[in-house]
Order: structure tokens, then sequence, then C-alpha cells
DNA sequence: TTGTATGCAAATTATTTGCACTCTC
DNA sequence: GAGAGTGCAAATAATTTGCATACAA
């Protein structure tokens, strides 16, 4: 998927009632190319995101994970990763817990499954959202 | 689902190779008794955990969690919340995302699933374990 | 006794907030 | 021009670490 081009970023926050600041834009371009779920210390130590202040970078990622642009996962490192949202459509991560590769997978619970689950409860009525990720050794440090 | 006496608390623990020192009880009876998951500075700040010191509370809770009587969960708190393993059994959580109620669930991926998850992936030969949470609006906030 | 675990104290890491200023729409 | 967004700086929250001492086995 070849990376969206800042006009087209643009477009997509404007169509959510944001505006299109450049630290915006870069804060998608930064997770466009990090191609896996990266930490704010992280992106904001690598070369390009060293101009934008830390602030800015919490403050941008919750607004665009509320826009549903980006979305954060919790893989067991002590901290928020963020990653891009593409077409609007999640997924979830194999982690590998020794030396920290990590994987997509494609797979979320089905009505049949939600509703299962919510039999089991008294105080839900629905489900909004889900976390699911897997943790495992891989092949090479098997 | 009774309180385990300091006794069988404390067998546990040396059947696991560990000191049963009154810390860790002390640690187990205090999740013992909360009945949901509980962030460090919380049962740090409630009566009962005052008298031990904060890093006697993360490296004890980091050991029984190795030792699998205690298990990490994230529920988007911005901290990480600890839960007692009953029986050796984790479950997982539906969490309001309004008022933060709390309620479990039991299910977990079955082998077909995970065969299926694995099949996506190039790395992994194996899962050892996941995270799984649900996120709402409770009846009462809904 | 002996190594493991704890207390104390300080450091580190992640994240948040107030306020004045700037820039998008 | 108006209000949302950013930079700066300081504060808060969570978690970790080194080292001397204490205690379980």
């Amino acid at each position: 998927m070849a990376e969206k081009g800042n006009t087209a970023y643009a477009s997509l926050l404007r169509e959510r009632g944001l505006k299109a600041t450049p630290q915006r834009l870069q804060l998608l371009a930064l997770l466009s190319r990090a191609k896996r779920p990266v930490s704010i210390p992280e992106l904001q130590a690598g070369a390009e995101g060293g101009g934008m202040d830390t602030a800015t970078f919490y403050r941008g990622l919750e607004t665009l994970t509320a826009a549903t642009l980006v979305r954060k996962v919790d893989l067991r490192h002590g901290h928020t990763d963020y990653e891009l949202m593409e077409n609007g459509k999640h997924h979830h991560h194999l982690v590998c817990t020794i030396c920290g590769h990590i994987e997509k997978f494609t797979w979320c619970p089905d009505n049949k499954l939600r509703k299962q689950i919510l039999k089991q409860t008294k105080g839900f009525t629905g489900l909004d959202d889900h976390s699911l990720e897997f943790f495992g050794v891989c092949k090479k440090c098997a």
C-alpha cells in the first residue's frame, strides 16, 4: 500500500472537521512509514519526528485516534504504541516476547461470539471495541 | 469463592520455589479482596497496602505474575492492573469506557482459531498467551 | 548460613497540563 | 477574525534501579 500524499491525508482530516495542520500531516506520514506500531518517544526520537513538541505528539495522536485514523495498541511494552488504521480497518498482532518481532493478523469476534459474551454479563447490552493480541516466541528465537 | 488462607498461599509459593514472605502473602491477600483488577498505586493507597514499599509492590507482583499466580491486564486506563489467577485460569473483561465498570467473561481462542491465525503469519509456529478485552458503554451509562 | 527479598532513596520513562502565541479555515 | 492547534515549560504519574540490610529456608 503506497503512502497517501499530504493532499489525501488533508482531505481525510477535513472530512472529519479537523484542521489539516502540518503537524497532523507529519504524524500520519511518520506512522505510514513506520509500518508497525510505534511509541511516541520512538517517533519523536526519529530524525523526522525531532521537530515537533512532545505535547503535540500526544495531543495530535489523541485527536487522530478519536477520528479513527489511528489506533492505539498495547503490546505489553509498558507504553502505548500507535499505528495507522488503513482503509478504516484495524487488525491485531502476534508479538514475540523475546525479540519483539510483530506480525499482523485479521480476525475479529463475530456476532455469535459477541452474543455469547454479552450473555455472561449483567451490565452491558452492546460492545463497541476490543483489544486482541497474541504473544509467543517467533521461529528465530525458538 | 472464599479467600485462601495464608497457609494455602504459602504452599503455592513454595511449590514454585519462591519464598513465602509476608509481603508476597499480603499482595495475594490484597488482590483476593479486591475482586477486580487493581493498579499498584491503588493497592498501595489502600489502608492495608500502606506498609509496603513501592518497589516491593512492583517486584513482588512481577514475581507472582511469572509464577502464574497473578495476571496483568490492560484495560486502557493508562497503567497496568493486576488480578489473581484463581485456580490457574484467566478470564477476560468488558470495560465501560464511561464509568469504568468491569465485568468478566470466559472465552478463549480455540485451536481452530489459533491455526487460522498462525496461517496468516510467517514467523510464528505457536502462541503462548493472549490479551482480549471488550470496551463499551454499560447500561447505567447508556 | 546463604542467597533471595525488602526498604530506602533516587532516577527514569511516559504522559499531561496551563498559558501565550500562531495559524488554518 | 475567531477559534482550534501548537510550543514551551513545568508538573504529574507510573515504573525501575542500586545498594545496604533483613529474613526465609
